[in-house]
DNA sequence: GCGCCAACGTTGGCGCGACCAACAATACAG
DNA sequence: CTGTATTGTTGGTCGCGCCAACGTTGGCGC
């Protein structure tokens, strides 16, 4: 009487989407710890990586809008993570750096979502784990040209 | 500099949730065709599967919130594409049926997303698809206990 | 039979992530 | 110099998942 129909569990669609729920939840549980969300990782990821950056740089990289990419730098701005200022060479620009607080931050969530990797994966053998990450790569690549 | 942290590409949750914002376009694109969302589709493919249901027994079996199924089946009754009645056994219960037209949209929303479920896997080959769906089966089974 | 608890449908709300349209300011190519 | 493109910003929309509350109804223990 609890069955999902075999028209939803056979198909790949459902199974990314509602496996995304789950993969979603454990993220978000691992962000609130810290009081964070996923945008916030993002960025902070991004700034990590490849240093200082526009606001539209941050966007493009982190697979977001522009526009939620200005409340995301707003709030971690609030809390001292990030530096935001203008551009000197082009004052159309922000020019967004992180900070030592924000570095911190940053490992501090990065130790928690590894956790929830572990958890999200916890049923699968080492193998399988690199399997399914190398054919979710694949797809993803395809699909975001 | 359109590049992507390493920080969020390696994560498994990562790939999983924006793979699952691919998924879930290319199947949206295949319901807005006809008029339908996601929501529908599961409640329609319950219905097909199972026969007539109560929505306390749609919301379990397609993983939806009560309140949804709500506004779910209330859409698809004015569509015509099911019927609603108060079940005499159990005056608290409504009894959903799927009717003929219902079943005629269900057959095309299904038509239309196997279409999005080919262009979803489009670079793998077929064995790749099967353990793909394969592995993501085992860990969406493990983590809805 | 009565009282309590559980289940059901319904309403009204929230949060997150993705996205869009519009605008002023600025840069840049022709 | 003139038009085009980019940037930051504001102010929305939408889908999906979820939660609290309420009145109605059934079923169970006593």
């Amino acid at each position: 009487m609890e069955n999902t129909p075999e028209r939803l569990t056979g198909k790949p669609s459902w199974l990314l989407t509602q496996l995304s729920v789950h993969a979603h939840r454990l993220a978000t549980e691992a962000f609130t710890g810290a009081g964070a969300r996923g945008y916030h990782y993002r960025v902070l990821a991004a700034l990590d990586e490849f240093g200082t950056a526009s606001q539209a740089d941050l966007g493009r990289r982190c697979n977001m809008d522009r526009s939620d990419v200005v409340a995301t730098v707003t709030a971690l701005q609030e809390r001292g993570f990030v530096d935001r200022a203008q551009d000197p060479k082009d004052r159309r620009r922000n020019t967004v750096t992180l900070t030592e607080p924000g570095k911190a931050q940053l490992d501090r969530l990065d130790e928690a979502l590894d956790q929830a990797q572990d958890d999200l994966l916890a049923p699968l053998p080492e193998p399988d784990r690199r399997t399914l990450t190398r054919l979710l790569g694949t797809l993803l690549a395809h699909h975001q040209r």
